[in-house]
DNA sequence: CCTATATTTCGACACATAGCGAATTGACGA
DNA sequence: TCGTCAATTCGCTATGTGTCGAAATATAGG
């Protein structure tokens, strides 16, 4: 019940949300999700940091950047994949999110962030983005 | 999104979740309900009322008495249905709805609420009460 | 009409939290 | 070692909400 309500307290801010929409089926750095919500870096750590500690996403740190993905779900527990399943069920037809969607697009794109690496073309993680486009697919179903 | 966040803000309070556990498969009016939180009858009131306008739960007026159930899945929209389903499966073991579900059942058995018309014997709702069982069945699965 | 009971609404208070800027930490490179 | 940049933590404010008691509303029964 706990972890439950760790999980729904989380998922109650709409910006959080649209991060949780946005690193689906890709990983992404504090810098893009900041521009991406157009909020000071401060309040986007801040976001993550709540998401995280819910175990909904996770990061790992690859040098001065931290990139966020979503929870992986063969490790993560039962309430994670139902809560990351009612979301993304919900809202499949959100047309915030297709906007969204069109704006991360964009920003993978022209190169903001200050250059940070990131998909195109990175050999380090290129393999592992593709394995969790594959687990969170599981999540639409 | 919007109708989305309402529902997930409503999810936000253990309470409401406990009432929405208790009025799995049956109905219970708002003095049952207020025994079983052990809150003010306004306080009770007032998670109904929220969870209602997340169209979560519906209500029908029975004389003095209001009565609440789960939202009907054939006529709920598809993030309530969604919403249901990750609340019950998420909380399929959980140890204090397991409590509440115990006490609710003494709370039948002896009429508190000072004798409103309960489960057993009623003749008006008793078959409505029995296709609730089996629609909100449809969340289990 | 009047009373009693169930429920809802209202007003107030306590507490949680989203937001920002400033300060701090971590990592890379000169 | 120092500077820089990404990210986080901290302190603060504004806003939202859970809770209660009091008052208002609704219904049944004299």
């Amino acid at each position: 019940m706990f972890h439950f309500m760790t999980v729904v307290r989380a998922l109650t801010d709409e910006n959080r949300v649209r991060i949780l929409s946005a690193l689906r089926g890709r990983e992404l750095c504090v810098c893009q999700v900041t521009g991406l919500l157009d909020l000071a870096p401060s309040t986007t750590s801040k976001h993550l940091s709540v998401l995280r500690q819910a175990r909904l996403i996770e990061s790992r740190r690859r040098g001065k950047w931290v990139y966020y993905r979503t929870a992986d779900p063969a490790s993560a527990p039962p309430y994670v994949r139902e809560a990351l399943r009612f979301v993304f069920e919900s809202l499949r037809e959100s047309p915030e999110l297709a906007a969204d969607e069109d704006r991360i697009r964009l920003l993978l794109q022209s190169d903001a962030c200050g250059g940070c690496p990131g998909e195109n073309g990175e050999e380090a993680h290129s393999p592992l983005l593709h394995s969790l486009i594959q687990d969170t697919d599981e999540f639409q179903s």
